[in-house]
DNA sequence: TCACTTTTTTACCATTTGGTAAAGACACGA
DNA sequence: TCGTGTCTTTACCAAATGGTAAAAAAGTGA
């Protein structure tokens, strides 16, 4: 009744949703030999080849600027072979986002509520740089996808976002009213902590421009924003 | 001998450096008949409607992501048609960004040396944080432009902004020196400003999600500013 | 009205691009 | 070594896209 087809390869016959899910369902049901094996070694290589070749390109060129002959180029691989491993270009941008998203959040997790105010913001500010400055294609695929209205993105902005920050804004706001660090807007505190840091990847090409020299351009940041930042937050 | 064509097209047989000294040079030897003539009415309207329609398609898609089909659709003219004023894509493109630059730098040149330091930063500020607020496609242009590289806005950078950057770091620290702001790093003040201001208009998508009520956004982006510049500013 | 220029439309074209079918190469356990 | 399932390549395709040629239409001045 129910013909199925004798292989299938590791990119088809998942739905969106169950994509993201994988890993857990196998977990569960890893008896069931109807559903996907755990990914052999070459799976692994080539999906993370593909992955790390489509961060560069997607961050460089933005979604419809990208090609998947650029990618494949970049991975080493043809474009088949890579449309063997995903399901089209949509699924590994997509798929890049939803991976991102955690390493994108995890400074803002980490701000421990009991921790001292002052510290714990400002060891934020410089994990945020430190992550501009370390991963700015990451930072700029982010750019891209939320310049362009979040297509892509809007879902994970409401479900994974909006929740952190709420919880985080109100964290701040008790803070303040604890008096150990001044009143000011929680949720432009924080945007204004994202612009400033990631301004110097996303805008790379002008501060490059600007301000010639590479060294300055770092320290003289990690040091602007910790006055900054200092001097708002100083009660 | 040299057969000219009967007709040239408003876009055809200009090299790039010409087209933006068309104005000018008209007005100086306007009469030889084998130079372009003044626009007529209906090409500045024309050409305006597709300016127009190209920055709202650019600052949404990107470059690549903009077609002319969709520019000419926005215009309510046809592609051809649309090739009849500007020489290709491209061109569309470059013209929206050189025309834009100005308009984007103004705010810096309005800065006064000689007006109180504290008052002309934060006036500056407002007057970046309103452009965002009200020309946000602007913006998004440029950031798209900036995030790729500025592939074609590279020139321009070095040759209008750089000097008018080096120019106003200057200004700042003598300010700084009198002693009328506090000491911080000119270069890194101006690059926060930018990112502080123009992420309301970049992120737009993101702050929407996070702070749903539009007058909180505004109101509240004005007041924080104020306070976070204020602070740093303040001797 | 007529001749001439400017503007717009219709009908195309070549290239690029995301994607597919199917055959071939490869790995690996029995 | 054989057979089965996994991976890769070759040869395509249809749609989209930037752009052109040339004729038709619309202005315009005499």
């Amino acid at each position: 009744m129910f013909a199925l087809p004798t292989h299938v390869g590791p990119a088809l016959k998942r739905s969106n949703l169950e994509h993201y899910k994988v890993r857990s369902v196998t977990l569960v049901i890893d008896s069931d030999p109807n559903l996907p094996k755990a990914p052999s070694r070459i799976q692994q290589r080539n999906r993370s080849r593909i992955l790390e070749a489509a961060l560069e390109v997607f961050s460089s060129h933005g979604y419809r600027g990208a090609t998947l002959d650029q990618i494949a180029t970049e991975a080493g691989l043809s474009k088949p072979n890579i449309l063997y491993y995903f399901a089209g270009k949509e699924d590994i941008h997509v798929t890049l986002l939803s991976q991102l998203m955690s390493t994108w959040l995890d400074p803002l997790k980490e701000m421990d509520p009991n921790g001292e105010p002052i510290e714990e913001l400002l060891a934020y500010v410089h994990r945020k740089l430190d992550m501009a400055i370390e991963l700015p294609r990451e930072s700029r695929l982010f750019a891209n996808e939320i310049l362009q209205g979040a297509p892509r993105m809007g879902p994970h902005l409401s479900a994974d976002l909006k929740p952190l920050f709420d919880d985080r804004t109100a964290v701040i706001l008790r803070w303040m009213e604890t008096g150990k660090i001044a009143r000011s807007d929680p949720a432009h505190l924080l945007f204004s902590i994202w612009a400033t840091t990631q301004h110097y990847a996303d805008f790379a090409a002008q501060t490059e421009v600007l301000l010639p020299q590479a060294e300055c351009r770092h320290s003289g940041a990690r040091d602007f924003l910790s006055q900054l930042f200092t001097k708002l937050l100083t009660p």
